[in-house]
DNA sequence: CTCCCGATAT
DNA sequence: ATATCAGGAG
């Protein structure tokens, strides 16, 4: 994909009006994180379900530090992986509080030194709540991406880097929910809705494949 | 690379 | 019945 394509796409994608169905529910950037923690591997709704019991008995970093890992587990244990996500939610509390005066740091490095929190959950924390212009691939982008041609890095990391470059700096910060959300609701993982796509004449995987029709 | 691991969509 | 879901640690 050429520079000029991928500035159509983006342009196309700042044009279309989506209608998420369901997004991540929090109220602070220490919300935002433990949210996408709990996200790994599971649906929003599945992590709203659970938050808002969770955050009105640990409000902060501070108590949320001092509950048992147990207590938290009970609280999270309709998510999947929710032994260790309760480690680490525990984990980066207490990092929150000894290291970083109980506030949620504002640079990867710092971000990816707390536990469970790798460079894709950093990156959304960025882009999210401080404002960055920071692309995390996770695995909506990483097959969107992928699809269309804008990059066939072997892993999302790498990719996270390929589309920084690749991606014009004014699209930068909102790529990211572009791409989350076309993925989402249009490129699928399964059964993709190519008849309601808006850029299958950009896209590779359109132009070779069997989801021409609905 | 494997393990973690419940809910939901298809 | 199985593929997938705002991944990260060991």
């Amino acid at each position: 994909m050429n520079r000029t394509q991928i500035t159509e796409l983006f342009e196309i994608f700042e044009s279309v009006r989506s209608n998420p169905r369901s997004e991540l529910v929090y109220h602070n950037s220490f919300e935002l994180l433990c949210a996408v923690v709990l996200s790994a591997q599971a649906t929003d709704a599945s992590v709203n379900k659970v938050t808002p019991v969770l955050f009105a008995r640990a409000p902060d970093p501070q108590t949320m530090a001092r509950m048992e890992t147990a207590a938290i587990e009970e609280i999270i244990s309709s998510i999947g992986l929710y032994r260790a996500k309760a480690g680490y939610l525990k984990g980066l509390s207490e990092k929150l509080v000894s290291d970083f005066g109980g506030e949620v740091p504002q640079s990867e490095n710092e971000l990816v030194s707390l536990p469970g929190v790798g460079l894709k959950t950093a990156r959304v924390v960025l882009n999210v709540a401080f404002g960055r212009p920071t692309i995390a691939v996770d695995t909506h982008i990483f097959r969107v991406a992928d699809r269309i041609g804008l990059s066939h890095a072997k892993t999302p990391n790498q990719m996270s880097d390929v589309l920084a470059k690749r991606i014009p700096e004014r699209f930068l910060k909102n790529a990211h929910h572009h791409l989350i959300l076309h993925g989402r609701y249009v490129c699928r993982a399964q059964r993709p809705k190519c008849h309601e796509c808006p850029v299958t004449h950009l896209c590779a995987f359109f132009k070779k494949s069997k989801y021409v029709t609905k």
